[in-house]
DNA sequence: TTTATATACGGAGCATCCATCCGTTTAACA
DNA sequence: TGTTAAACGGATGGATGCTCCGTATATAAA
């Protein structure tokens, strides 16, 4: 009794708790500095086999996708809110520093950045537009203003950032960090 | 026959050998691409066990970091002619444009900037002290000449290419990396 | 309610890779 | 030439990613 296939039977409700729970349980580990806790245990502490884990996330990426495409999402929306708010400047440089808030307190993050900012693995492509859409549209206002050289390209800043935020560890890394930003900016600025 | 510990038995012709080919190797495989080849394969290739490669190396990084210490080497002494040959600032952009081609040309580095850069492996140690030496003494030029500001950490200039080179991709990777060399001499500039 | 079946579950097990250990071999030195 | 420190090699253990497939169950139809 085959139906159409754009007819499908609903989601099973036991599917759906358990990949909430491993994406509760990943959040947590994550957040708390277990960037590298195999997925093993996270398939154990959540209470489910390894197989169940598999099922919901491909691999270990999709997994840390999933957990931070919400959050993700929510810095993408302080960029247009910025822009809607601040001059084309004044939001580019407060949005670089949420980044750098945002990779600072979303440590797993930084490693991801590989496949998020230049990867070609197609788990990413969703948050990859979000987050170049986001910086995309903060420099092209600062270019039409002309505040901004046109020859920027807006992803390579967050490359920067991303840089300090992995290479340079330790306590004063974000320090580090928005300095950059104010090079980042300053450097951009028309010539002359 | 306990000697004096100073001196002691010329190291075995066979030991030194075989570490030469194992660099060999390792360096050309490096240089193909080959950035994920697992150890066993390179003690296979070079006709030695895994112990062999083990004995001689201590890990992966410790194997990475001899093949392209020669090379690190090199690049700190190009900094040390372009400063006793070039005006600060010019000195400095020639340099930072070199250390793009190095990465380019040995990608293999790039993951390997993560300990380079802001590790605290020991193995590392040398080669940071190199590294950073080269850049610290060409920054602080540029300061004495007041070119740039003061408050710039020489580092993070590299981390910021490092970003670039480890998540763009692709074929205009060298360019967008260079163009930000521009942005980040320019950012550096004291300010007004 | 009963039945049929798509969907989800669980975890044993395979594959890969890093790193160590230890019995055997060999080059250096007297 | 004999002694011995040094090097060899690969079996082995451990960690982790991921797959496969028999079993269990929620959903939808009868």
């Amino acid at each position: 009794m085959e139906e159409d296939q754009t007819r499908r039977r609903r989601p099973r409700s036991d599917g759906r708790k358990n990949r909430e729970r491993l994406l509760e349980t990943a959040r947590s580990a994550f957040g708390s500095g277990e960037i590298d806790i195999p997925l093993d245990e996270i398939a154990r502490r959540t209470g489910v086999g390894i197989g169940t884990l598999y099922r919901h996330f491909a691999n270990r990426d999709a997994l840390i996708e999933a957990v931070y495409r919400d959050e993700l999402n929510r810095l993408a929306a302080a960029a247009t809110h910025l822009a809607g708010t601040q001059p084309p400047v004044a939001a580019l440089r407060a949005w670089l520093n949420l980044f750098v808030d945002y990779i600072a307190t979303k440590q797993v993050i930084a490693p991801a950045l590989n496949s998020l900012l230049g990867g070609t693995d197609a788990i990413y492509a969703d948050s990859r537009t979000v987050l170049t859409a986001a910086i995309d549209g903060l420099v092209a206002r600062a270019m039409e203003s002309g505040d901004i050289r046109p020859d920027i390209e807006p992803v390579d800043l967050l490359c920067a950032l991303g840089g300090v935020s992995n290479y340079a560890t330790g306590p004063g890394w974000e320090t580090r960090a928005k300095r950059l930003v104010d090079v980042l900016i300053a450097g951009s600025r028309p010539e002359g």
